[in-house]
RNA sequence: GCACCUGUAGCUCAGCUGGAUAGAGCGUUGGCUUGCGGAGCCAAAGGUCGUAGGUUCGAAUCCUGCCAGGUGUACCA
């Protein structure tokens, strides 16, 4: 609460002539609406006596904010404790379902995330990083900023090598024409196939693993001389289009949308340029025929940058990709979104950037999550075939729900993100089908449930709700929930976590529930103020979901 | 070896820019409910916050050592 922040700073500046942000945070009910320590902290500095301080403090407030409070108290060893009136308390709940945090106003901020390669499945880390990328776009998004989300994949590189050469042994040859003999339904599988087959002959087989060799350069050079029309090459961009093609219907399916697809074959020409240009500056160094980027001067490690075979890896291709959503968007911010697995690499890569473009670098942000694993202990391993596809986990979760009698994939899909998004992003996440499904506890269906009922409510009433007035106990209480969210928000948007969102949405739900089992909206006296409280906790509940990626239908 | 991530109730997790008795859900046990969508509400049991120290008026939260699991560590992405 902006303005009781303001007033308590205000108050230290003249009690105590000190300057301070003094944090005010929502407590528990016993003690009031709103809590603040800072006479904890100033009390040393002052060589007061906390208490002493605290009533200082609290004297103060009462008189400089007669109208916005309703008491304010001391307790323990000198915590001040606001409770606010009900004008106040009502004018904060009546704007939280629009008022937003402006942290990003006019700022831009390009997000990255999902990043798939081509010729390869989307596994449950894909669609893992996916949601939890939405939501952070779509929570910056609303606190002002313009988000570009962008999509980076692997069009090039080894693993095309692996299936490119599967390819050509499944179809006998480099003969384009036998692709029409893959059916439409079954070219994301077929491929998938392949690259398990080049895989293991990469690793099991030495005279298929040098071929893979050559058959991965040749990809290369089909890029860098433009080649559209050999046997060879009409077969890799008709695979490629395969592998967007499904990429496309997976998003799709779970509603995410970007603003650019980077493919890797884009980005290298201009990394390759990059890191020869800053070879020649001396920000990389060739070592063993190879080009590199010193980590240790930094606490980080070396890594390769361009191979002894000339051919860039992912690092300069990741340059590559940096610089380019500069020059296309010139970003205030730039998100990265990927497994945990990355952090140290993309250390290194971003170290070297700040070498010759500082400004990018601290402009830079990469944050990463963990890995989804099933309950019941089963592991991805992405070395073989036996990974949980992206596809595996939306059916898992459709399946549970079926199974719980409510065949929707509004709630099937609801239920997935949920699950995914109400984690704190860093560690891996074990992912429960059931549970994800199930209407009752924390889970996605149980929130859209509740914004139905509460919708319901609304359309059986067909009256319009009234001011906010002398508020009983539990109307209070709903109330002041319902006024905590854009304090949530702002909290969730400045450290990019949007499980701070799901803990409070179903928070508000449990204190909606606690509500409305004592109070009767529809037919009672008090039916006007409780209707705006029902409506605005259903407001609140739609846009959280909405931020989560998550739908929020009138019924279900 | 070195670096990074993670370790909170039986299970799954919040809480981590230090603050008031460590909170939820699931599961377990007991109660409520002829009402606006009971897919709910109330309550109980369940915790040496990995471990040992340190800093502080105050530590799950900050620092150090150790233990456990995971990841990375030069030509994969």
């Amino acid at each position: 609460m902006q303005e009781l922040t303001t007033a308590l700073a205000g108050a230290i500046h003249d009690l105590f002539g000190a300057d301070s942000t003094p944090e005010l945070t929502p407590t528990s009910e016993q003690f009031g609406d709103y809590a603040t320590n800072v006479a904890l902290q100033l009390a040393g500095k002052l060589g007061k006596p906390p208490r002493e301080v605290a009533e200082q403090l609290a004297a103060k407030l009462r008189e400089t904010c007669a109208g916005m409070v309703q008491d304010v108290t001391i307790a323990g060893p000198g915590f001040v404790n606001i409770r606010l009136s009900d004008g106040a308390l009502a004018a904060q709940a009546t704007a939280a379902p629009t008022a937003k945090p402006q942290t990003f106003a006019g700022q831009v901020v390009v997000a990255e995330y999902s990043d798939p390669s081509a010729f390869k499945v989307l596994h449950a880390g894909h669609l893992y990083t996916s949601v939890v990328g939405d939501a952070i776009a779509n929570m910056v998004e609303a606190a002002g900023g313009k988000v570009y989300r962008v999509n980076f994949g692997g069009d090039v590189g080894l693993h095309v090598g692996k299936t490119m050469w599967a390819i050509l042994q499944e179809l006998g040859g480099e003969y384009p024409q036998k692709l029409a003999d893959v059916s439409q339904t079954e070219h994301a599988d077929w491929m998938a196939r392949c690259y398990v087959k080049g895989e293991q002959a990469y690793n099991d087989d030495e005279s298929a693993r040098a071929t893979i060799v050559e058959t991965n350069k040749r990809v290369y050079q089909l890029h860098t001389q433009g080649d559209h029309d050999s046997p060879f090459a009409q077969i890799y961009w008709t695979c490629r289009q395969w592998s967007y093609d499904y990429f496309d219907a997976f998003y799709a399916r779970i509603g995410s949308h970007f603003d650019k697809y980077y493919p890797e074959s884009v980005t290298m020409p201009v990394g390759v340029q990059t890191v020869q240009e800053q070879l020649q500056e001396g920000v990389y160094e060739k070592s063993e025929g190879a080009i590199v980027f010193r980590g240790e001067p930094y606490g980080l490690h070396t890594r390769v940058f361009i191979n002894s075979q000339g051919l860039p890896t992912y690092e300069a291709k990741d340059v590559g990709l940096i610089m380019m959503k500069w020059t296309d968007y010139h970003f205030d911010r730039s998100i990265i979104i990927t497994d945990n697995a990355q952090m140290q690499y993309m250390e290194v890569v971003v170290k070297s950037i700040e070498q010759f473009a500082p400004e990018l670098a601290q402009r830079t942000t990469h944050l990463t999550h963990g890995r989804v694993k099933l309950a019941g202990g089963v592991k991805m391993s992405s070395r073989k075939g036996n990974i949980i596809r992206a596809i595996d986990v939306l059916n898992a979760a459709h399946e549970a729900n079926s199974k719980a009698g409510h065949d929707s994939e509004v709630s099937s899909l609801g239920a997935v993100k949920y699950a995914f998004v109400k984690q704190r992003i860093g560690a891996d996440i074990i992912y429960d089908p059931e549970e994800s499904v199930s209407l009752e506890g924390n889970s996605g269906p149980y929130l859209q449930y509740a914004h139905a009922r509460a919708r319901s409510v609304l359309r059986k009433a067909g009256a319009e709700g009234g001011v906010l007035t002398d508020l009983d106990e539990h109307e209070r209480r709903l109330a002041r929930k319902i006024s905590e969210y854009p304090e949530v928000l702002s909290k969730a948007v400045a450290e990019l976590m949007p499980h701070h969102i799901c803990t409070y949405l179903y928070e508000l739900a449990q204190q909606f529930n606690r509500f409305y089992e004592h109070a009767k909206v529809v037919g009672e006296p008090r039916q006007a103020p409780r209707l705006t409280l029902v409506r605005l906790y259903a407001d609140v509940l739609k846009d959280g979901l909405g931020l989560l990626g998550i739908a929020a239908p009138e019924q279900m």
